[in-house]
DNA sequence: CTTGCGCCTTAGAATCATTCCAATTTGTTG
DNA sequence: CAACAAATTGGAATGATTCTAAGGCGCAAG
């Protein structure tokens, strides 16, 4: 597996952005995150990343998902107690959590859908961000 | 502080509905949710509830709070990694999350907010609940 | 170049929230 | 009252994450 050049690129241009370096272990964990989309925990991603750096250690694991969240590149997503989720994408998108299989779907939002959601708050608040979580079951189960 | 009768009622009610009893510990942990509403984390639960039973174990609380979510009498919210926060209202509201303050705020929304939220998605999903987080800062900081 | 400095990684210890467990206690029912 | 089930309790165990201290690595200045 490896990283394909612009994914390295806009990788290496958001870290030296906020002054950080683009490390193997940087690029790795992006890239595992971008090819397999399925909002694996740091433990997952560890064991995936193990594959190409068999000596990361879980704790580089955690420092390079926490970079990667502060350079706006993925986003960490928390349901229900449990382990925090790790997604790539960054379009505008809900999550669907399906309470049968476990999985997490992405749900693109039509433009707009945000900012009319936005527009029931009250004034005075100013939301930088909104996340929208549905749950239920999905027609496959 | 003691319980009011309509609430030790509703709470009694939803209880025996599922073959549960109505314990002093289950009445004192409602009530304090329902008297400060400032979505308590399982710890401030337990040190507002030793105010009137001091013999109360954290366990206990633990065990309170999740038959109250079972009996839909309460919610249970998780933003961000860290302990679970419980919330009794029960009206279709969002959360904002103000990052200044850490405190989180309960939005009141308009009705049919969340059946059009909902209308995005696809064929197939079938969506039990949904939730919606704002994060931001409030115009008091 | 080579030295120094700050960013990175690492392994393991520590922490925090929560759950589990086994032993009472309490409430209800026959 | 006796027996059984539901609840509570304290403490141990678990799981995820964060912290800490000790090296490594890359690069800018001399």
């Amino acid at each position: 597996m490896s990283i394909s050049p612009q994914n390295a690129d806009a990788l290496a241009e958001r870290l030296s952005h906020s002054g950080l370096r683009a490390t193997p272990q940087r690029e790795v964990v992006y890239n595992v995150l971008l090819k397999k989309r399925d909002h694996p925990t740091a433990d997952e991603v560890f064991a995936r990343v193990k594959n190409e750096l068999p000596t990361i250690s879980l704790a580089t694991v955690y420092n390079c998902l926490e970079t990667l969240v502060q350079c706006e590149l993925v986003r960490a997503v928390n349901f229900e107690r449990g382990p925090t989720r790790y997604c790539p994408n960054l379009r505008p998108h809900a999550h669907f959590h399906d309470e049968h299989t476990g999985k997490t779907h992405d749900i693109d939002l039509p433009p707009g859908l945000l900012e009319k959601v936005s527009s029931v708050l009250p004034q005075g608040y100013d939301a930088k961000s909104v996340e929208i979580i549905f749950r239920g079951k999905t027609a496959s189960n």
